[in-house]
DNA sequence: CCAGACGTTGTT
DNA sequence: GTCTGG
DNA sequence: CCAGACGTTGTT
DNA sequence: GTCTGG
């Protein structure tokens, strides 16, 4: 799963054939973004061009915003597994895929009866890239469409099956040079590439446990910090 | 066949 | 709109 | 989709 | 085996 990133994009690299001049630094940007809070950040959903969105996919059928809230609180993810079966994503998943952009991300190591907080980002300085799939929704009580996305995840890799020791996912993380494909392929050719293995892409530290707290301000720099956790006794 | 769900796995 | 559970 | 019925209309 | 109810 992945419930929590960071947007740190300023001097990141994209890929050039995306035609993105630059992390626009006009975006939301931030160190710790909660996905419960449903926060509007960057995403590319057509190549050129970058823009915001709401984390939380609505799909088109949802009619009231009662409904799109608890549909959204369940949409954070979509797992590949199932992806072209779920009456949510079905649609979003043949016709409408993006890319999320982002610096990092967060996920809790199960450790001596306590819940651990590690920050995954790149080994080079390069934008993250989650796979996603993005749909719009007509929202009556604004009488607008809206944009939304989520995040595919699948299977850990052997780096964050150590650390999300439970669920033992991960988010979906499409490679610079698969980037244009992703975008421009069809959902077949998706599905292959999210087969694509970023096991020395990524590396990871463990970061403070006042992460585990909603009531700590978590969207400051410490909270991407490598923390030292107290020698634990063995006795 | 119709009513009800539609989703993932929190740190609530 | 489409799928699932009963 | 699966579990359960699957029948008619007494004068018992 | 096939229909019906849920």
């Amino acid at each position: 799963m992945c419930f929590s990133y960071s947007v740190n994009l300023q001097g990141k690299t994209i890929p050039t054939d995306l035609n993105i001049s630059s992390a626009n630094n006009s975006h939301q940007l931030g160190f710790f973004f909660n996905g419960f809070d449903h926060p509007n950040l960057p995403i590319i959903s057509k190549i050129g061009e970058t823009e915001i969105a709401q984390w939380g996919i609505i799909p088109k059928w949802i009619k009231s915003n009662h409904e799109a809230v608890e549909i959204s609180n369940k949409t954070l993810n979509a797992r590949i597994e199932s992806i072209e079966n779920k009456p949510s994503f079905s649609e979003a998943w043949k016709n409408n895929p993006c890319l999320i952009l982002a610096s990092g991300f967060f996920e809790w190591q199960h450790r001596n009866n306590n819940k651990n907080p590690f920050y995954i980002f790149p080994k080079n300085n390069e934008v993250l890239l989650f796979g996603g799939i993005f749909s719009d929704w007509f929202d009556p009580i604004n009488s607008k469409w809206m944009r939304s996305y989520s995040i595919i995840t699948k299977e850990a890799n052997s780096l964050m099956a150590e650390i999300h020791n439970t669920k033992k996912r991960m988010p979906l993380i499409i490679p610079h040079h698969l980037a244009k494909e992703w975008m421009l392929g069809d959902y077949k050719q998706r599905f292959l590439l999210s087969k694509e293995n970023s096991e020395n892409y990524l590396t990871a530290h463990e970061v403070d446990p006042r992460l585990n707290s909603p009531k700590n301000n978590r969207n400051e720099a410490w909270a991407i910090q490598k923390y030292i956790p107290p020698q634990t006794t063995l006795f």
